[in-house]
DNA sequence: TAGATACTTGACTATTTTAGTCGGATTTAT
DNA sequence: ATAAATCCGACTAAAATAGTCAAGTATCTA
């Protein structure tokens, strides 16, 4: 199981964004100077953060993105979802009822990994952009 | 984020190795019948299992895998191990030094990865095969 | 209003990983 | 001897990943 680029770099280009305040938009270029992320390349994964109402965008000089949520209300699994990095251990989730026949071993391992996605997905429900942020600034 | 079809089946044909008393060896072939996967990958994922000490292998006619411990002792870490399956959410572990310069996120979500990571490995280190077929015998 | 900046969109591509396959060799019970 | 098994290494098709590229549209500023 390994994480992809494009989910590593949505969080850290989110968590750029969110440690500037949300009254300036944030241009990708500038995310792409700090982070070391290609504009081509954040460009696509913006779409889709934006399609999922994770950020809002400003066109134009000075334009950028800025988040359409609080930091603490954007949860990492919004994030995965939007870019639909979202965790998968099962391909199709219903062959649970054809294979459970005795012989295979499927689906006691169906359950096994139903409950390691939950387990993962527990993570990322958890943690949001603001457990980041804040971390960074260590607040009291 | 997503398991693949190694470490799947890697656990499924322990998990049907374990149904059996681990008095005779089990054929690759009967866990292909049985679970639908290929001999021929099975091979593959067996040569390194018992490279890694999971299993033993009896060669010859009527000969097999056996495991090569209780299953009460067989970790799924151990087995995404074996197999080079383990959880990777950062590609580089020496980065986190070089990138830590305030500018960039990296450090923030750095630690990020590394949490998952171990919240991860955590669910796999606390899961044994005996887990997975007990469950089936539905014992008191 | 010209130009620069920045988002928008969709197609394209090289590389890597995955998920196997294939061929042949060796070992061992019957 | 032969059949059933593990062993071993090379090979490959398909999919996913990690981008690149090109052409457009919107908006601010001088």
């Amino acid at each position: 199981m390994k994480l992809t680029s494009k989910g590593r770099y949505a969080v850290m280009a989110l968590v750029d964004i969110a440690k500037f305040d949300n009254i300036n938009p944030v241009s990708l270029r500038d995310i792409s100077l700090r982070q070391g992320i290609s504009v081509d390349f954040l460009e696509q994964i913006f779409s889709k953060l934006k399609k999922n109402e994770i950020v809002k965008s400003i066109r134009g000089t000075q334009g950028g993105y800025i988040l359409s949520k609080k930091p603490s209300e954007i949860k990492l699994n919004n994030i995965f979802d939007a870019i639909d990095e979202s965790v998968k251990t099962v391909q199709c989730k219903k062959e649970s009822k054809k294979s459970c026949n005795g012989k295979s071993s499927k689906c006691v391992t169906h359950d096994l990994w139903n409950e390691l996605e939950t387990h993962i997905n527990s993570f990322f429900e958890q943690k949001s952009l603001e457990d980041l942020v804040s971390k960074k600034e260590s607040r009291i």
